[in-house]
DNA sequence: TGCAATTTTCATTTTTTTTTGAAATCTTTG
DNA sequence: CAAAGATTTCAAAAAAAAATGAAAATTGCA
């Protein structure tokens, strides 16, 4: 089946350039975010639909196989850049895009970021803790785990406030 | 060949322990920046590494090809994560870590961040234009364009005060 | 409750990314 | 300036990540 111009009948949602552009667009985004492709394209078709999509609907759209779909809305669930409708007489669930972004990212920040940084700490005084208390005294050792040490700190204090910036507006 | 007790000859450089959590620690945190294994172990291994180690060393002691440490010391020196030292009589080069992070994360973010971002705005217009005047002036696309230029910005502002915050201290 | 529709899970396949290693290139110095 | 050493490149192999699709589980309605 091939794309034909548009009928009358479908006037109202045709806009199929902006929907690639707007996938590409977000599958790019997600990328960044290190999200899979098929992630992106499902938030990148969502974007810009004024109707929710179901899943079926979602995969048939965009070619991608409903294992995949289910996946990739659980992944944009948990960022909570989703949100699920329900529409009379129908079973299915349904889904709308999230168009506040900054909720997407403080999801990703609180995720994906923040486990790593509380670990971090952890993993430093283990570090420190492998070394001897002679070799620990030594400038060189010292300097390391204190800048290592500032890392864990800096990104500590870091994080909260990008996702409050990101909050504020 | 397995490892052994540690003899007077090599008491100096024999903090093996520290030295595996510290490659741990940094393929992890590499990874979080979307570099590969080899690049996180190659810092990993040079971070808490007095002396400064040829690309052979390096190789032969991470036990990886030197085709990928060569690869990995270009991302490296890409990022101003690792500096390049001469030892006298040696014709190899060597390499000692960049231990100032900020240097690191303000590349990360110079390189593979921002010229997402330049490109934003092109692409965002692009879907713009893809969109008759008549659908423009909806407001359910008014008020996603909208968001869309927010978020070009929002990051256009934020990513320079994380490289300012990073780089005051 | 039972059944059909929908969604999730997960072993397998496909695709993408990374690593390898050998050939090509570049460098230094004798 | 030849040649040995060092580094880079890149096609092929290996490993890792993502997508598929069918079976299992769940859901909600009759």
């Amino acid at each position: 089946m091939r794309a034909t111009s548009p009928t009358p009948a479908d006037t109202k949602k045709n806009n199929k350039s902006l929907e690639i552009e707007s996938i590409d667009f977000f599958v790019r985004l997600m990328g960044i975010l290190g999200m899979p492709r098929s992630v992106g394209e499902i938030y990148g078709l969502l974007y810009f639909s004024e109707e929710a999509l179901s899943m079926n609907k979602i995969s048939s759209r965009l070619g991608i196989s409903i294992g995949s779909a289910s996946q990739g809305l659980k992944t944009l669930k948990g960022l909570k850049a989703i949100k699920t409708t329900y529409i009379a007489g129908d079973r299915k669930d349904h889904y709308l895009a999230e168009i506040e972004f900054r909720k997407l990212f403080s999801s990703f920040i609180r995720d994906e970021i923040m486990p790593h940084l509380e670990s971090a700490n952890k993993r430093i005084s283990k570090m420190e803790n492998s070394l001897s208390s002679k070799d620990r005294k030594e400038e060189f050792y010292e300097i390391r785990f204190q800048k290592l040490k500032k890392l864990a700190k800096t990104g500590g204090r870091l994080l909260p406030v990008i996702s409050g910036i990101l909050n504020l507006k």
